[in-house]
DNA sequence: GACAAATTCAAACAAGTGTTTTAAACATAT
DNA sequence: ATATGTTTAAAACACTTGTTTGAATTTGTC
């Protein structure tokens, strides 16, 4: 809002900071002003000096988040560029994982898209093109190599659906994996046993039905 | 709340219509108690007359809403319980996917769902033991039998969620899926292809984890 | 140090919330 | 028809919400 937005322990700052979490805890039509400033250690009226209204210190806090969280994303696909197949797959399931379930991100960034699902809106198409397509794109030449150049064009894409299906469910539905699974953990230890898990399962699918595909072009 | 729930035209009935349709366009907290009752052309006080609370109304709806596909999903399973593993893990993910993607079937109440995922009220426990879990645990016995009974228990968990992950995807993200697979049709010969093809996604990785195993028992 | 601008604060405001009250309207049985 | 229990209706209640106010305090500049 002003030019001490970024400085620590402004006003500015330390509000972006509370509002943040607390938006993730409830949500937005939970939180209440009122909690943002108790946990800011700022007085109520802050919130509409320095942003004019809770809607707008969401959003701050929203582009705050997300631009961060696109660009980092984007690195780590760059970073995966190098390596066998097998191995950026394997990346490829741990980042994504990693962004969408870390317990230090704050998740507010993430309850936007999810209401995005339920209704979308006119910046919607945006999202998707920004956020998620580029993934996407990444993983679908790493499914292609791994069934072969003569897989056709649809079993490739709903491949590559299933591998970021099983990962985002653990997101979407994570209130009922919680609830269905009780000793999963979502640290980083366990976390890192759900991307094994989710990797060692799809590769091999893949394998398989790649060998599926070599002895129909036989025939 | 009283016998005459289920009479068309009766306060309660229009209540809980109404309240379906508000609760699944935004939510419990985002809905007034006002907002249902004007659409259902009743007195703001019906609401805690007949249900006793906007809560226990909510628990109304979703319990109405919810009794009857419960039990529809209870008759496939039992239909299901006959045949070999590999064909009931079809009819699994084949009901499954026409359950949640079927165009006929009304959606608000899956949108309560939704809704749920994001912030989860106090009934939400119900749901998941009462809708979610039965088919989950039918899953798991079914990956159990596929991946053999020395397969750790763990294992067999993760395996069931990644099949039914894939499922989801496709309801949870449908609006991503629609724009990233624009030539992907949901109805019913598009819903088929889907299914098959998770189908075979999964028992291909099953096949191929159950030989791993096997591997590491003889070592 | 003095002055003006920016910021913080406690208090109040206006609107909206779920719920309760009280009485009127209705139904039903004797 | 009267009495009894049930349902509806308008208004009010108690409380929370985001926001505004106006005075007090801090900050920056000369």
């Amino acid at each position: 809002m002003d030019q001490k937005n970024k400085e620590h322990d402004s006003t500015c700052h330390k509000l972006l900071v509370a509002a943040g979490e607390v938006f993730a805890e409830n949500g937005f039509k939970n939180t209440t002003v009122r909690d943002i400033c108790k946990r800011a250690d700022v007085n109520v009226a802050a919130v509409n000096y320095h942003f004019g209204s809770k809607e707008k210190l969401y959003e701050a806090v929203w582009e705050n988040s997300n631009r961060a969280a696109v660009e980092k994303r984007m690195d780590e696909l760059d970073l995966a560029r190098t390596d066998d197949p097998e191995k950026r797959i394997r990346l490829f399931v741990k980042t994504l994982l990693r962004n969408i379930l870390d317990q230090n991100r704050p998740e507010w960034d993430f309850r936007i898209v999810a209401h995005e699902m339920i209704s979308p809106t006119a910046s919607f198409d945006i999202i998707v093109d920004r956020a998620i397509r580029p993934g996407f794109l990444f993983l679908k030449e790493l499914v292609q190599e791994m069934l072969g150049e003569d897989a056709p064009k649809e079993k490739v894409e709903k491949c590559a659906l299933s591998i970021v299906g099983q990962c985002l469910y653990y997101r979407f539905a994570n209130p009922v994996v919680r609830q269905l699974l009780p000793e999963q953990s979502f640290d980083e230890k366990g976390l890192e046993k759900i991307a094994d898990h989710i990797t060692e399962f799809s590769l091999s699918a893949l394998k398989q039905l790649r060998a599926g595909i070599e002895n129909e072009e036989i025939k």
